[in-house]
This record gives structure tokens, C-alpha cells and sequence, in this order.
RNA sequence: GCCCGACAUCCAAAUCCUA
């Protein structure tokens, strides 16, 4: 039923168990229960929930797992940082598809484990796009830039995945190059110039970017808003703040952490989390503001 | 028998951690 399908789906986004096992139970009392389709996306929802008891235990009812579900289970592992259970995954899986070898691919390059990295993409029976991106974005991570350069560009991706890779080495001109010399470009390729030119000092170049740039999103506006703030410009970042048409909780962090007025954006802030309050007891610390900081920390104990 | 067929893996935004 896509009705299911596209709850759990936002289930998964925003993370919100208490919906999803909701759903689960009102799946399990309807004609769906033994749908394969519908317990595939409820692997993926309880893994972005986090909860890998339920993971296991939708996995454990379905009867012939396809290779969505043996994804799945890995992505869930990967993604909650259980390498050791990703693996027993991926070895005792019947057929192991390229999808398969990507994610465990990436649960070594998350962890830098350079040897075990190289070994597996040696060792996959074919690599597509995604392993050779998952390569270049891991060796660029890694600090081996010029192996990341030996690999071929293939796809958008991974010319998006380059312009990070030298912007964050400092190379702001070859980042240039991979982005003019690019077929076609993305909100990414767009904000991920943005943030070159930004974290390199130069502010005008990542105004005249984001001005350029065919649509913004949430994230190239926070991208430009830390612009702002990170250049000294902090009239800039408030108006900057005040004319984005969304926000969400990672906007606010940027403008609490970037600007002079940190309490008060604090306050006004329709939601907090650990991220948040670690930042404004940060920076209450370094004002020796004791009390405060007593205060916020109390905040965040009382919430998780 | 063959082809096709919903759902999985890579890139841009926040603090620290991830042995």
C-alpha cells in the first residue's frame, strides 16, 4: 500500500519511532502483514530511527529476504556505526549485489580503515558509479588527495564530491575548473562552490555564487548564512537570517554559533537539541557567565 | 523461457565523540 509506504517514509526523515511502530502495528493487523515491499521500508525507517532491536525483528519475519532487504540491514548496521554486525551481514548474505559491496564500502571509509577500503574495492566483482565515488570521496576525507584525483569522473556526483575534495585542500581554482567544466549542475555542485569560496575567504565570490545560483535551498541558505558570519559580516548574516523563507534547527545553530546576539537567537529558538546547548554552553563558558551555563545544562539533561 | 517491474548504497549546512 503506498499510503504505508510514503508514512514510513517520513517516519524515517524525521525520525520519529513512536509514529513508525505505530504504522508497524496498524500494518501488522491489515492484509499487508506479509508484504515484502512494506517490511523492506520498515528496515529502513527503524534503521534511521536508530533501533536495530526492531530492525533485527522485522528482518527475522520476513520470510525470503530479496536484496532490498539484505541492504537494508547492512545500511541500517553501517549507519548506526555497527561495522563488526555489517560485516556478519555481508558475509552470511546468499547473494551479495553491488549495492551490497557499496554500503559495506562504506562502513570502512567512514571508519578511515585505508588497507580494508582498498582490499574490498580490489576484491568487488564490479564497481559502478557509486563504489568509484565512495573511493574519491573517502580518499579526499583521507587526506590523499592525489589519489582521489586519479579517479574517474563518471558522474555528476562525482564531480560534486571533487569541488569539496579541492576546496577543502585549498584549492580553490581547480575546484572552479571541475564546476565550468561541468555537462550539467545541482543545487549541490552549487552550494558546494558556495562553501569553497566562503571557507576560503573569499566572501564576494560565494555571494555571487549563491545570487547565481538557479534556486536555493535550506541548506545553501545555511551555507551562506555561516558564510556571512564566519567573514565577520554579522549584519549580513542577521538580515541574511531574517529573509530565508525556511529555517530549521540547523539555521538557528548557525546563527546562535555565528553572531554576536547568541543568547537571545538561544532563546527565541523554537526547538533545541544536544548540538544547540552544546554550543551556547560553549560560548557562555568562554564568558565565564557560571551561572548561565548551570542553567542550560540543566535544560539539556531535563530534554534527553 | 525471455524482457520489463514499487523499496537499498555515493556528493553540499551545526558541536564533540566514533577506539
Amino acid at each position: 500500500q503506498d499510503e504505508f509506504a510514503s508514512v514510513l517514509r517520513a517516519c524515517g526523515d524525521s525520525r520519529d519511532i513512536v509514529e513508525g511502530k505505530n504504522i508497524h502495528s496498524q500494518i501488522r493487523r491489515s492484509e499487508h502483514r506479509e508484504n515484502i515491499f512494506l517490511a523492506n521500508l520498515l528496515l529502513q525507517m527503524y534503521g534511521k530511527c536508530g533501533s536495530l532491536a526492531d530492525v533485527r525483528n522485522v528482518f527475522d519475519g520476513i520470510q525470503h529476504p530479496n536484496k532490498f532487504s539484505w541492504s537494508m540491514l547492512i545500511a541500517a548496521y553501517v549507519g548506526n556505526g555497527d561495522v563488526q554486525e555489517a560485516r556478519n551481514t555481508f558475509n552470511r548474505m546468499p547473494a551479495r549485489s553491488v549495492v551490497a559491496w557499496n554500503t559495506f564500502l562504506v562502513a570502512y571509509a567512514r571508519h578511515g580503515f585505508l588497507e580494508e577500503a582498498n582490499e574490498m574495492f580490489k576484491l568487488m566483482p564490479q564497481r559502478d558509479a557509486v563504489s568509484w565515488n565512495i573511493m574519491i570521496q573517502f580518499y579526499s576525507q583521507t587526506g590523499h588527495l592525489e589519489a582521489a584525483k586519479k579517479m574517474p569522473i563518471l558522474n555528476m556526483v562525482s564531480s560534486n564530491t571533487m569541488i569539496t575534495a579541492y576546496a577543502q585542500h585549498g584549492l580553490l581554482q581547480e575546484a572552479k575548473l571541475i564546476f565550468d567544466s561541468m555537462p550539467e549542475r545541482n543545487v549541490v555542485s552549487w552550494s558546494a562552490m558556495v562553501q569553497a569560496y566562503a571557507e576560503n575567504g573569499q566572501f564576494q565570490w560565494a555571494m555571487s555564487m549563491f545570487i547565481k545560483m538557479p534556486y536555493q535551498n535550506i541548506i545553501s541558505w545555511t551555507v551562506m548564512l555561516q558564510a556571512c558570519a564566519q567573514n565577520g559580516y554579522q549584519e549580513a548574516a542577521v538580515m541574511m537570517f531574517d529573509q530565508m523563507p525556511c529555517r530549521n534547527i540547523i539555521t538557528w545553530i548557525v546563527l546562535v554559533s555565528g553572531t554576536e546576539a547568541a543568547a537571545l537567537a538561544f532563546q527565541k529558538m523554537p526547538a533545541h537539541n544536544v548540538v544547540s546547548c552544546t554550543i551556547m554552553i560553549q560560548k557562555l563558558t568562554s564568558k565565564g557567565c557560571v551561572d548561565e551555563v548551570e542553567l542550560v545544562f540543566d535544560q539539556m539533561l531535563e530534554r534527553s
